[in-house]
RNA sequence: CGGGGCAUAGCGCAGUCUGGUAGCGCAUCUGCUUUGGGAGCAGAGGGUCGGGGGUUCAAAUCCCUCUGCCCCGACCA
C-alpha cells in the first residue's frame, strides 16, 4: 500500500473521549473510528490487524479439528423460549419484531443456533464428536460500553461450539481447545495466563479463561508462584489457616470509638492492625431475613463466594442502612458479630482470630478482646474473601500473587443444558437416545486487538507483536518529490518485497521527515526501512526495529535479504 | 439504572460567572521558501455554539426541557 493515497489521517491529538492507552492509540494511528456508543467502524489499518488475528485462530482451529460455519446475527425468538433463555437473558439482549410482528434478536452468542443445527443433522455417536466454530459479528446491549472496542456492543467474537457423546469425550474436546488456545495466543505473540473460572449460572464442571497480562486490564486474576494453580479473582482460594487459634489472652472490653466507622478509622484511633480487627457486612437472606458475614479487617468480601453460600441471596445484596438499624438497632459503621440475633457467617480466616476487635452494635463503640466461642457463639465457617498477594496457594505449594488482566478468551464444558432444553439428542452405542454433552469456547477477536496493544506500546505509539502488525515493513522515503533516486530506489525495493510475501508499506508522501518517523512509530511497524539520498550516495540502507533505540545501516543491493534475516530474527 | 462531569470548526480547547453580532492551536486549501525527527511566511475556506422552548431591545452566555458523550458502581469475549 502506498500512503500517498491513503486518504486516513493520524491525529497528533488525543481524543478527549478516549481514557485507556489502546483506544487513545487505535484513534489516533487510523485504526477504528466511533459511530455511536460502542460501535466502531473498521478503518483499512485496523482491519488489516483484525484479519491477521482472524488468520492465526482459523489456523489453529482448523487444525484442532473444528469445522468452520456462519450463523446468522438475527436470530428468530423461538429459539431463545426454547432455551429459556428468552426470559433469563437482561436488557443486554437485543430484541426487535420484523414485519410480520415475529419477535427476533440479534446474537449475543449463539448456543441456541447452533444446538438447532446439531439436532437437525447429528443423528448418531457416529457423527460425534463434532466442534462447528465461526468467526462472526455479535451485540450486547451492554450498560455502559466503554474503552472502545475494549467493550464495546457490537464486537467480533470466534466461538466454537463442540458436541459428543459423553463426558469423557467433552473433556477430551475441551483440552483440544486449552491446547488451541494456548497455540492461537502464543502465536500472536501475546504474554497471557489461562485462570480458572467460575462456570456459574451457566452450569457444567469446567471453565477457564485466558487473559492478557496488562496492568490495565479489568479482572484480577490470581496465580501461584509454587506451582500452575491460577484462577480468576472470583474463585480464587487461600489455603484455609491451618494452626489452630490463639487462646484468648484478654478480657472482652467495650471501648469507645467516637466518630470511627471505617476500618482504617478504628485501626488507626486503636493502634491494632487492621488484621486484628473484624468487620461485619449484613447482607440479604433466601427468607426475607439478614445474615451476617464477618471477615478479617484487611481482607474483602468476594462477593461470588457469599452468594454462593445457603441462605444467602443470589444475586449478593448489601442490607440497607434503614434495614439493619431496624433489625439490628445501629447503624451498618458500628456493626459486630457479638449478640447479633441474625445467622452469622465468618470467612476462615476471621474465624482464626482471636482477641480481635469488633463494633460493639452500639453507636461510637467498639468490643476488644473479642473470642470466639467465650464472647459468642463458634460461628459457621465458610470461604468468604478475595484472596490478596502473598496467601498460600490452595494447592499448599507456593504464594499466591494477584495480577490484572483482559479476558480474551474463555472455555466451557456446558454439559447438556442446551440440548436437553432443545431435544438434541442422538443415538448413542446402545441404541440409546442421548443429550449430547456440549463444550462452548469464545475469543473476543476485536478485544485481542485492543489487548495487544494495552500490552505493546510506548510513549510514541503502538509496537505490534510482528503478527499481529498492519504491514510488516513501512519503506521511508525522505526527500521524495525532489529526488528522483529515491523515489527508484524506493519504488523497485517496494516491489521485490511485495512480490517476496512481505506486506509493505510505502511512505511517498511528500512530507518532512520527522512527520514520516513519527507516523511509523504511532502506528507501529515493526521494521522500519528509511531510503535517502544520503543513504543512495554510500550505497547503504537504513534499518530500524520499532522497539530498537538504534539505526542499522545495509548494503542496499542486500536489502531484500537483510529486511527477510531480520523479519525472521524478531 | 443511580452518582459526577462535559457538549463551541475535522481534532484539542478559550469565551459562559459579569448577555452586546464567535476566537486560538492543530488539521484542510492556495502561493513561495524549506526537507534526517510532527517546518516558516503570506493568504483562504470551514460554525444552525448538541436539539427544542422561554426571558430579553439583544442569548454560546440566564431559565426550563430533551438528547448525546465521558468517568465511578451491578454484566461479559
Amino acid at each position: 500500500m502506498r500512503l500517498s493515497a491513503y486518504p486516513i489521517q493520524n491525529l497528533k491529538e488525543v481524543p478527549a473521549d478516549a481514557e485507556v492507552v489502546s483506544h487513545q492509540l487505535m484513534l489516533r494511528a487510523g485504526l477504528i473510528r466511533r459511530v455511536a456508543g460502542g460501535l466502531y467502524t473498521w478503518l483499512p489499518m485496523g482491519l488489516r490487524v483484525l484479519r491477521k488475528v482472524e488468520r492465526v485462530i482459523r489456523e489453529e482451529m482448523n487444525r484442532a479439528g473444528a469445522l468452520e460455519i456462519l450463523m446468522p446475527a438475527a436470530q428468530p425468538a423461538e429459539l431463545w423460549v426454547e432455551s429459556g433463555r428468552w426470559d433469563q437473558f437482561g436488557p443486554e439482549l437485543l430484541r426487535f419484531k420484523d414485519r410480520h410482528d415475529r419477535d427476533m434478536v440479534i446474537g449475543p452468542t449463539h448456543e441456541e443456533v447452533v444446538t438447532e443445527l446439531a439436532r437437525r443433522e447429528l443423528r448418531s455417536y457416529r457423527q460425534l464428536p463434532v466442534n462447528f466454530y465461526q468467526i462472526q459479528t455479535k451485540f450486547r446491549d451492554e450498560i455502559r460500553p466503554r474503552f472502545g472496542v475494549m467493550r464495546a456492543r457490537e464486537f467480533s467474537m470466534k466461538d466454537a461450539y463442540s458436541f459428543h457423546v459423553d463426558e469423557a469425550s467433552l473433556a477430551e474436546g475441551y483440552r483440544a481447545m486449552y491446547d488451541a488456545y494456548t497455540a492461537i495466543f502464543t502465536r500472536l505473540g501475546l504474554r497471557f495466563r489461562a485462570v480458572h473460572a467460575d462456570s456459574g449460572a451457566i452450569g457444567g464442571s469446567a471453565s477457564q479463561e485466558f487473559h492478557v497480562l496488562a496492568d490495565s486490564g479489568e479482572d484480577a486474576i490470581v496465580f501461584s508462584d509454587g506451582d500452575d494453580y491460577a484462577a480468576n479473582l472470583e474463585l480464587a482460594e487461600a489455603l484455609a489457616p491451618a494452626a489452630p487459634r490463639a487462646a484468648p489472652g484478654e478480657a472482652k472490653q467495650e471501648v469507645s470509638t467516637p466518630r470511627a466507622r471505617t476500618i482504617a478509622d478504628v485501626s488507626k484511633l486503636l493502634g491494632i492492625e487492621p488484621a486484628r480487627l473484624v468487620k461485619t457486612l449484613v447482607v440479604e437472606g433466601t427468607d426475607g431475613g439478614l445474615v451476617a458475614l464477618v471477615i478479617r479487617g484487611d481482607h474483602e468480601l468476594n462477593a461470588m463466594k457469599a452468594q454462593k453460600i445457603a441462605g444467602v441471596a443470589r444475586p449478593l445484596r448489601m442490607a440497607d442502612a434503614a434495614r439493619i438499624t431496624a433489625v439490628v438497632g445501629c447503624e451498618p459503621g458500628s456493626l459486630g458479630p457479638v449478640g447479633l440475633r441474625i445467622p452469622v457467617i465468618a470467612d476462615r480466616s476471621a474465624a482464626a482470630v482471636a482477641d480481635f476487635v469488633c463494633g460493639a452494635n452500639r453507636a461510637e463503640a467498639h468490643l476488644t478482646g473479642v473470642n470466639w466461642g467465650r464472647d459468642l457463639p463458634e460461628p459457621a465457617i465458610a470461604d468468604l474473601r478475595n484472596v490478596v498477594d502473598g496467601d498460600p496457594s490452595p494447592t499448599g505449594r507456593g504464594r499466591l500473587t494477584v495480577t490484572r488482566g483482559i479476558e480474551v478468551g474463555h472455555i466451557f464444558q456446558l454439559g447438556t443444558k442446551y440440548s436437553e432444553a432443545m431435544g438434541a439428542t442422538v443415538q448413542n452405542e446402545q441404541g440409546v437416545s442421548i443429550a449430547m454433552p456440549m463444550g462452548c469456547y469464545g475469543i473476543g477477536v476485536t478485544r485481542v486487538v485492543a489487548a495487544a496493544i494495552e500490552q505493546n506500546h510506548d510513549d510514541k505509539g503502538i509496537a505490534w507483536p510482528a503478527p499481529l502488525a498492519p504491514f510488516d515493513v513501512v519503506l521511508v522515503g525522505l526527500n521524495w518529490d525532489k529526488s528522483a533516486r529515491v523515489r527508484e530506489t524506493a519504488e523497485a525495493l517496494y516491489r521485490e518485497l511485495a512480490a517476496a510475501g512481505i506486506d509493505v508499506l510505502l511512505d511517498d508522501r511528500d512530507a518532512r521527515p520527522g512527520v514520516k518517523f513519527a507516523d511509523a512509530e504511532l502506528t507501529g511497524i515493526p521494521h522500519r526501512v528509511v531510503v535517502s539520498d544520503r543513504g543512495i550516495e554510500s550505497g547503504r540502507g537504513e534499518y530500524r526495529h520499532r522497539r530498537a533505540s538504534a539505526n542499522e545501516d545495509f548494503p542496499m543491493a542486500e536489502a531484500a535479504s537483510f529486511i527477510r534475516a531480520r523479519m525472521a530474527a524478531s
